[in-house]
RNA sequence: GGCGACGUGGCCAAGUGGUAAGGCGAGGGUCUGCAAAACCCUUAUUCGCCGGUUCGAAUCCGGCCGUCGCCUCCA
């Protein structure tokens, strides 16, 4: 097996990966908050992870991957409470929103999407053991993480709160802490909020604890892989290492990898700057998923991506250079044996994307291989040179690195309401060889008016030595 | 203030000590009735600036300039 590198935050160096099983890894995502539409920042997120995801399956591990869905929070609580709604009711619909644009994107998915609300027993058992620890103390109905007790807090964000907060004795919001660095387990409830029954009165998981909680119920004590955008690092990454490991005892996850943020227009996604896209609005505007998705994959996840209308236009130029290389060598004829070149081309063309992919993902060489295939292929067709049997070969080699990017192949994006509206092949087959005919009598007038027309209706025609060629463009 | 990331052609972007991938865009050519497509060629003697290490640096070290992120619940 290829050896595989990735970038640990945990210490913050480019590492070899070896999974603590041989043969599978165990890879924990950090989900969505569901009070409201994903942005498509969150969905470069998801994309990246789901990259990751088909990456480690396409270098022959078997992944088993866990994205929990953060249905309590103070935020699902304030909204659900304005909307006068049960805190499932209010988020229901946004559930199903995060599993529609998932879908749109083409994410691949997980394995499991445990919500935080089925399960609270399981924090409150691993509350309970760090109480037993000493790692955690009960104030007034709410538990803390004792942060003096564990010494490498810090360890993954390299912050070091002893200088900045230790002892100052900051009261926030209306809980007692013993320390402001302190972070809530255990949220006694306030007057209205939803709870659950605990040990220490009714109340609601912390948001850290969630995520420690559900990863060990799927994954174990110890995994392999953490995800998450970079802005978790501190403090969610790092509350979770601390509670998690001073809980068990044991490392908690092996590999930290974290994405970086998507920009618009050069500046972070804000409300106030009006830039924080859904991907609703998107489409609405136009734009293609298949697009986007191009956009999020070519780049490496550790770089700012900014967005722009620009850049998702050009994105979409680039996956077109791939289509029309595919519909040159769909109607290829075939001379002779298998062309050497191809095969060359496809055996080269999997090993450059493996390779680029155990580089900590480098998606942009990745992504450069498969242009190496469409420029070799092209010159083979232009030379005539297609043989037997190579263009179902070049397909399947798309097809096999498609099984990463998820974006190569139009068929798969294709509408729905394609095919229904506009002309049937058979009436764009008579079009043609009447435009056909009028050249042959050199009436190009009427050639060009047919040519027109079916560019009107979004038939692309190409004219070859072998004859016209058409596709919906 | 603390911690960290980044600055590569018109735009996007790879590069992890050996002499600048790839995409978009642009220009020229071939082909074509004209287009389109494709192919070929061209588009960074140079990688923010200044020093240093080295036979050799975009890649390592130091300084400076600039952009950005995190610093208690934002992917």
């Amino acid at each position: 097996m290829r050896e595989i590198r990735f970038y640990n935050t945990l210490g913050r160096t480019l590492e070899t990966f070896v999974p603590l099983q041989a043969g599978a890894v165990q890879v924990y995502t950090c989900g969505p908050t569901v009070y409201g539409h994903a942005h498509i920042g969150n969905l470069r997120t998801f994309v990246f992870e789901d990259f990751l995801r088909r990456s480690l399956s396409y270098l022959g591990l078997e992944v088993t991957q866990v994205m929990n869905l953060t249905d309590v929070d103070d935020k699902t609580i304030q909204r659900s409470n304005e909307a006068g709604l049960s805190l499932d009711d209010y988020t229901a619909p946004f559930i199903q929103s995060f599993f529609e644009d998932l879908e749109t994107l083409h994410v691949e998915r997980a394995e499991h999407y445990p919500r935080a609300t089925e399960h609270i027993p399981e924090m409150i058992a691993m509350i309970e053991t760090l109480l037993e620890k000493g790692f955690a103390y009960v104030s007034d109905g709410s538990v803390f993480f004792r942060i003096a007790a564990d010494d490498d807090y810090g360890r993954l964000s390299g912050i070091d709160l002893s200088q900045q907060m230790r002892g100052e004795r900051v009261a926030s919001d209306e809980y007692e802490k013993e320390d402001a660095r302190d972070f809530v387990l255990w949220k006694a409830a306030k007057e209205g909020e939803p709870s659950w029954d605990s040990p220490w009165g009714l109340g609601r998981p912390g948001w850290h604890m969630e995520c420690s909680a559900m990863s060990m119920k799927y994954l174990g004590e110890s995994f392999d892989i953490h995800c998450g955008g970079v802005d978790n690092i501190f403090p969610h990454h790092e509350n979770e290492v601390a509670q998690s490991e001073s809980a068990t005892g044991k490392p908690f996850v092996k590999t930290w990898i974290h994405s970086e943020h998507l920009m618009v227009d050069g500046a972070k996604m804000s409300k106030s700057l009006g830039n924080q896209y859904t991907l609703k609005e998107l489409l609405e505007r136009g734009i293609e998923p298949r697009a986007i998705r191009y956009l999020f994959v070519s780049a490496h996840y550790r770089q700012k991506l900014n967005f722009t209308f620009d850049s998702v236009a050009a994105a979409a130029n680039a996956l077109e250079r791939v289509d029309k290389m595919r519909f040159r060598l769909a109607s290829a004829s075939e001379n002779g044996g298998p062309s050497a070149t191809i095969t060359a081309a496809i055996e080269r063309l999997g090993q450059d994307v493996a390779n680029a992919l155990a580089n900590d993902l480098n998606a942009s060489e990745a992504l450069a291989a498969v242009f190496q295939l469409v420029r070799d292929v092209n010159k083979v067709i232009e030379q005539g040179a297609v043989g037997q049997g190579d263009r179902e070969r070049v397909i399947a080699a798309l097809a096999d690195v498609d099984r990463v990017f998820g974006v190569l192949d139009p068929g798969d994006w294709q509408q729905d309401d394609d095919a229904a509206d506009g002309l049937s092949d058979e009436a764009i087959e008579g079009l043609l060889a009447d435009r056909q005919a009028a050249r042959k009598s050199r009436d190009f007038a009427e050639s060009d008016r047919i040519r027109d027309e079916l560019q009107g209706q979004g038939i692309l025609i190409e004219d070859t030595p072998q004859g016209p060629r058409w596709r919906r463009g």
